[in-house]
RNA sequence: GGCCCAGUAGUUCAACUGGAUAGAAUAUCAGAUUUCGGCUCUGAGGGUUGGGGGUUCGAAUCCUCCCUGGGUCACCA
């Protein structure tokens, strides 16, 4: 439970409204006052100004008088145009405080029998080439929406859809059959993702050279780059996949079984894991009964060549391909016999959330909309999470150019950073090595995960490698070092959290703090101590919010300076719990000293 | 060209989804403080919310027309 002012003046207002005016309002607008105005909690009048006629000050009038002398959590009000502003009782805040101090787990619903479930997809990777940036955004969004998912009460299934087939993998495996000598993961001592990845290079290297010659020798470029031999060769490799032959599955297997045991060292890496998988092998087939229903339900169409189709344009859409001519399914085929399989898999399934990047915004628009049309009552619960790209400052990223920022790379880049940083302040040479180096992946990865999250998925952002990240400010380190500063804040003050008396009297001190609780009415955060830990209150806060649609219940207070030890321990040791806690659910690991 | 997304202090981001004088951090500047964890604290400057018009008690937010950047319009995935 997060303090629940609004809960509690909502029934009281309404009620009243009800037997002075004969209306119904089920609900109401208030918001924390702001801090030039006297009072603790607004309710906005303006919009009762439909329901009852008259004006915003005389109402607000009524109704502040009203809860004045009725409500004992009332102590006062004023009336500014038509914001009713209140102030609140030290016991109203005291109560909220001891209900939250008291609560375990705080932010976090008990999952139960009837708990929906949801899929979360995130990742999906091709198995030619290594993570990069762009999974790095991917993934720790993904990852951080099905923790927020779950402690909002969901079973939720974490699950990506590998692209393991297709000319692209093949283009790595006929360069490392042609240019490879042999190599392996356990040869070369590499990363199965990086040196699949690396054929891939090469393949592109020679094919471009082959391209060069071919015009050189009077072809134009587009017939060149269709002839060129090695991308003939590809090409029949995917035949012979298709067709099923041996060796050439043999060598696709192998070759993908590098990639993914290279992939899951990045996962564990980043910290991000995954409950069920995917392969587009199994699934690019699919589809193909769906395609049938839609027929029969006169939801698709056929066309004279054999083709299936559907018409969106009354939707502002356009007609969409749902089966080549030649009865193969393509990309939107396989995706909603994908969705319909994890049906099959999970059959409470509820509702399914796709990490997807935006280029891809109109394709999901046009399968929710298919799956509606189909009749899946599920599939109005279906979401995009859709996000910007992750633009470097030199430009675009093009994996075939190198001109990727490595996921592995990046995030040992910032671990030594991290141990620069550390180091200079000096403050590890009690901890083993193992234990410092422990530390500065935490603190290289809280940096690199609130970074990325704490901008508006929909938003580009623009990376720059070379400034690196700050652990100044509002970033990650910034909170992992409050965490860590108040865990040892506890320590010092040497006190048993059990023997905490919270029905101790409080001085008007303690109580005024208390009171900011209603300034951040769905985060707690305390602190002690002369700093200002006040700001973390509001970064996370801040950043919870603008994941609103997955998140509700977490609560952040500010303070300072509280006098009375125990309170201040107790406080504390709240904040120190909610900072885990909503750190937690963005994937972010605080450290107890650092 | 059609459709979609973004444009907010020098910079990186907010703004509770239509609420009060658009806020934080960082950078800059001024003062104070200085063994107790980023040195800390206090304060200042900094904005025509890309531009114009509209809707109403009230607009960064909604509608409309422009401008800029990006994406997307494949029998690719």
């Amino acid at each position: 439970m997060s303090i629940d002012y609004n809960q509690h003046f909502t029934d009281f207002v309404s009620r009243f409204l009800n037997s002075e005016f004969q209306v119904t309002i089920a609900s109401f607008e208030f918001q924390q006052t702001r801090k030039e105005f006297e009072g603790d909690i607004t309710l906005l009048v303006f919009p009762l100004l439909r329901y009852i006629k008259t004006n915003p000050e005389k109402l607000a009038e009524t109704i502040g008088s009203y809860l004045e002398k009725n409500d004992k959590a009332v102590v006062g009000y004023n009336v500014v145009k038509g914001f009713l502003n209140l102030s609140l009782s030290d016991a109203f805040y005291l109560k909220q405080f001891q209900t939250l101090f008291q609560q375990e787990d705080y932010g976090h619903q008990p999952q139960t029998q009837d708990s929906p479930t949801l899929m979360v997809e995130f990742s999906s990777p091709n198995t030619n080439k290594p993570l990069h940036l762009g999974h790095i955004r991917n993934n720790i969004l993904g990852y951080s929406v099905s923790k927020i998912l779950e402690a909002n009460g969901n079973r939720v299934v974490k699950t990506q859809i590998i692209n393991d087939r297709g000319i692209h993998i093949c283009k790595s495996m006929l360069a490392w059959k042609k240019f490879g000598a042999g190599e392996t993961p356990e040869l070369t001592g590499s990363k199965g993702d990086q040196l699949v990845g690396r054929y891939y290079v090469i393949f592109d290297a020679e094919y471009k050279k082959e391209i060069a010659e071919l015009i050189s020798k009077g072809s134009s470029e587009d017939q060149a780059k269709q002839e060129a031999p090695l991308l003939l060769e590809a090409q029949e490799l995917l035949r012979l996949w298709e067709a099923g032959d041996k060796e050439v599955r043999d060598l696709w297997e192998t070759m993908n079984q590098w990639v993914y045991r290279g992939f899951e060292d990045t996962y564990k890496n980043l910290g991000v894991s995954f409950d069920s998988y995917y392969y587009e092998s199994d699934t690019y087939l699919l589809g193909k009964k769906i395609i049938d229903q839609g027929l029969k339900a006169g939801v698709f169409y056929k066309k004279e060549d054999g083709s299936v189709w559907i018409d969106l344009t009354q939707e502002g859409l356009d007609e969409k391909l749902l089966l080549r001519s030649d009865g193969t399914s393509v990309y939107m085929t396989q995706d909603l016999g994908t969705a319909l399989c994890r049906l099959e898999d999970e059959p409470g399934l509820k509702g399914m959330v796709y990490t997807v990047g935006n280029e891809q915004d109109y394709h999901f628009k046009v399968l929710f909309l298919i799956l509606k049309k189909l009749g899946f009552d599920w599939a109005e619960a279906l979401y995009h999470l859709s996000y910007g790209m992750v633009d470097l400052p030199s430009g675009k990223m093009k994996s075939r150019e190198g001109t990727v920022v490595d996921a592995d790379e990046l995030m040992s880049d910032m671990a030594a950073q991290a141990k620069t940083i550390s180091e200079a302040v000096g403050k590890l040479e009690t901890l083993s090595e193992t234990e410092k180096e422990g530390l500065n992946h935490t603190l290289a990865l809280g940096a690199l995960k609130y970074f990325i999250l704490k901008v508006d998925p929909k938003k580009r952002i623009l990376f720059d490698p070379e400034a690196s990240i700050d652990f100044n400010g509002n970033t990650g380190p910034f909170i992992q070092y409050t965490h860590a500063r108040i865990k040892t804040l506890i320590q010092k003050a040497a006190m048993e959290i059990e023997d905490i008396d919270l029905n101790l009297e409080l001085a008007s001190k303690e109580c005024e703090l208390i009171k900011q609780l209603g300034r951040y009415p769905e985060v707690v955060v305390l602190a002690g101590e002369q700093y200002s830990p006040a700001l973390i209150a509001n970064y996370l806060y801040d950043l919870v919010k603008s994941y609103n649609t997955f998140y509700q219940n977490i609560t952040v207070l500010g303070s300072e300076n509280p006098k009375q030890k125990n309170f201040r321990v107790a406080l504390s040791k709240k904040v120190a719990e909610v900072i885990a806690n909503a750190s937690g659910l963005l994937g972010m690991e605080v450290p107890n000293r650092m």
